[in-house]
DNA sequence: TAAATAAAATGATTTTAGTCAGGAATAAAT
DNA sequence: ATTTATTCCTGACTAAAATCATTTTATTTA
């Protein structure tokens, strides 16, 4: 693996200057906040494949993913891989299991080279408790992830994998966006497609060959680009079991 | 179907002096807060198998059940019921719909007759931004139940029929508690136990009488005593795709 | 209480998805 | 550049769960 895109990461600039706060959870926050999150944070860059933290570990701050990209995982008893989220920048990796307090309840592994600002938790929670807005944010992001998952649950335990695959292509696409070539943003195996739609590698590759048979989609290595979005939003509502 | 217990049904007190209060995420608010509720909520019930809202339809406030059961289901694309969610006393059956602001997006059905405390939405949203205690609680509560989520998820897209089962058998017994002659306090059909473990009624009829063959439970109509709970323990753990 | 309706139970069958094995293509490492 | 290790792909086979049909048993309703 070569290590210049990681090494090459710029240096996270202060919470109160960031750019990227605009675009997270942080914003509203004021310079007197922001500054007592930013002296009580380190960065922490993160190679392609590398575990960012583990499932029963503690919590060590709130993770804030600046650059990269980022799967929640757990895993079944028989070991195998679920993705429960995936995130962009600037995501919140952990934030609840730092509001429950407990020890995490997944893995993050980071799907490229990512660097992750951690937030030290006493500091943040103290701002969390004197900000009643900065906390009615959180509250409205976790409605909306809640209903999300709701949705999630209903598509995957009733949609057969044809409608799944397509379904997890259309929520990729949209939440990760697209190269300047068309293609989704996003570097994903046959397996991690399998994790993210609660079935096996060998019906996704199927799956996906099908849908490059019928000119819906295109693939070049693990890109994909989609050809047709009207028949595969189609094809993820029409068929279920 | 007997109106004698719907009628029955208490009157509520004022928020400020409900004893159920102290059980549900209220307390630790301050009498003046409290009151506000109270002068801006009214109080319905519902009867067994009656809807208490609709998917789609537009939140009219806090629904607070006081009195009863209640199942949250979405509808999949051909119509089947999935459960998304079970409410007991004192719990806010629509929460998350609130903070979010948008229409239903799912359906709550009482399972017994119940009474609900709706809470009016301005009022509420007053109370909330104005006590960041109020406001992390909250959170802390969203927290919990989108970790509950992440396993439920892994456990019934992972598990097997069996196992799923004795999975929602042993959750609804920790939910819902026991009758006085050891029956699970709650009665569900048969179809119920199907939404909630996204299977079919046929298979959830088999496996339930495969759990009476061999003694592990005991039904009495729609009632269930668990008799042999270790073993639903490893039943639920043991088995999976 | 009787009739009607709905729910539970069971068996046979079909459909769907998982498993396993072997080879081709990619990607990573030496 | 060559080896090594993954990942991708395909087909044959197996297992799991859904579907459908029928009977029995409960529950409502009149």
């Amino acid at each position: 693996m070569k290590d210049a895109a990681y090494v090459n990461l710029k240096i996270q600039p202060s919470c109160v200057t960031c750019t990227k706060r605009t675009l997270s959870l942080l914003e509203g926050l004021t310079d007197h906040e922001l500054e007592l999150l930013n002296e009580n944070r380190i960065v922490i860059n993160f190679k392609k494949g590398e575990t960012i933290y583990k499932e029963n570990c503690k919590p060590s701050g709130l993770y804030c993913l600046n650059e990269g990209k980022a799967k929640l995982i757990k895993h079944s008893l028989k070991g195998r891989e679920i993705i429960i989220g995936l995130k962009k920048p600037v995501d919140f990796l952990d934030i609840e299991t730092l509001v429950t307090g407990e020890n995490y309840t997944h893995t993050a592994v980071a799907l490229e080279n990512s660097s992750v600002c951690i937030i030290d938790e006493t500091h943040f929670n103290k701002v969390l408790m004197g900000n009643v807005t900065f906390a009615n944010k959180l509250l409205q992001n976790f409605a909306t992830t809640l209903i999300e998952y709701q949705n999630h649950f209903v598509n995957i335990t009733q949609k057969q994998i044809h409608a799944r695959v397509a379904d997890a292509l259309i929520k990729l696409s949209e939440f990760y966006g697209y190269t300047t070539d068309g293609y989704i943003d996003v570097s994903l195996k046959r397996q991690d497609i399998a994790a993210l739609s609660s079935m096996t590698p060998a019906n996704v590759i199927r799956t996906i060959s099908a849908f490059e048979k019928e000119k819906i989609i295109e693939c070049n290595k693990k890109r994909i680009k989609i050809l047709n979005r009207e028949q595969l939003q189609e094809i993820s509502i029409e068929k279920e079991k």
